[in-house]
DNA sequence: TAATAATTTATTGTATACGATTATGCCGGG
DNA sequence: CCCGGCATAATCGTATACAATAAATTATTA
């Protein structure tokens, strides 16, 4: 059995990611003691681990809440992420080992059968984190792991992904087509710049996304 | 008075990073209660930060240690350093105030007083963290000042720089002038360059001190 | 004597109780 | 009617007690 704090960490995180803490929702601990069936310590333990991870915030003797990124630089968030993101694929394409390139042709495989549905599901957003989960692993550096969590993780709140356009999804399925064949030739300076195309298509989509909220 | 978990957390770090508490030395925390004059619960949310950071890894029904860059690959380690804290010059060029150039040019004319003494003293080392820390913040990135965190804190545990020689030290106080002069420039390109150099300078230092250490 | 099992000890993991702090709503005065 | 202070409740911060786990030691047997 896992232990009762990542439990937590993972009911909470959950939670967030799927929306159902909304940005700015407050994360009182005795609530989360009865959702996750332990008691405040292991809670507390999570939501300091959430909040290092940057999808919580947190104010002295107020407590956690969901991150908000409304108030954030989102440009700024996706500059920062471009360059971490892009020098991950710089490194993996010459560390990448052949069964993780093979993983990521299955999770290609299957997020292109899924990208034919009309609305994106869980499944395929999770396929998308598994992906870019799989290149900052093979860039075998153990402080780019948690540098890449700080800036992929969070927009994971805004929860976009579900509202891209078809032509968005087709572009984003191809840059993962794109991004195999960089690594299988070990071009660094391509899957860098592919990964990169990748990132700032997302932050357009992201854009566009955000403005219509607002005059919605 | 400051809380618990922070007091907690300073002393702790202090410890680290003045070497008291050698890489690998394990942090037990019935200890550590004893030393920061706080319970348990304190001390472990203080060591979960420093987890975080990267001063300390922690192991299941183990607990943590303090971190130990011997079995890491330093060039990796530094290579994202540069990309961030390069990242955070090019930024702050753009971005940071008149009062901030005047507190940077404090902290120069500090260190290079200080930097006539034969040997590094503990003041010139924090006066050079607030120097970087300075420019970070100046480029008002919050997920900025975290990553950098993560790449900047962690090798302090080496603590390399009561080794640098006298022309490394020279160079040192010159990129600092140099960088000072860029930012009243406002000129990104110049910041981000003298940065680079800045940081790959002393990783050259950095390796030399440890292939010394290791001969000796 | 060496290997293995049982026991003890040390340390972490979790729960809970109490105290401190802050937000909230009510009441009175301006 | 609005504003400020007071009482109350809600929540976090910290301490401590107990349970679970892993390491070290000793005892036992081949």
């Amino acid at each position: 059995m896992a232990s009762a704090s990542s439990q937590a960490y993972e009911v909470i995180k959950a939670e967030i990611i799927s929306g159902r803490f909304p940005p700015g929702h407050r994360l009182v601990e005795s609530d989360l003691t009865v959702l996750c069936d332990v008691s405040r310590t292991p809670v507390r333990e999570a939501l300091r681990r959430l909040v290092s991870e940057g999808l919580a915030e947190f104010s002295p003797n107020y407590g956690a809440q969901v991150a908000d990124l409304a108030g954030e630089d989102l440009e700024a968030l996706y500059e920062l992420r471009t360059l971490i993101e892009g020098y991950a694929a710089r490194r993996a394409a010459t560390r990448i080992s052949a069964a993780q390139i093979a993983e990521l042709e299955a999770l290609a495989d299957r997020m292109e059968h899924l990208a034919g549905q009309p609305s994106v599901v869980p499944e395929e957003a999770s396929a998308n984190s598994r992906f870019h989960r799989i290149i900052v692993e093979a860039a075998k550096s153990s402080r780019l792991v948690s540098a890449s969590n700080l800036v992929v993780e969070a927009p994971l709140v805004l929860r976009t992904i579900e509202h891209y356009s078809l032509e968005e999804r087709a572009r984003s399925m191809q840059h993962h087509r794109e991004l195999i064949a960089a690594f299988k030739a070990r071009d660094s300076q391509w899957a860098e710049s592919v990964m990169i195309s990748h990132i700032k298509a997302a932050f357009a989509a992201i854009s566009r996304e955000l403005s219509n909220r607002k005059t919605a």
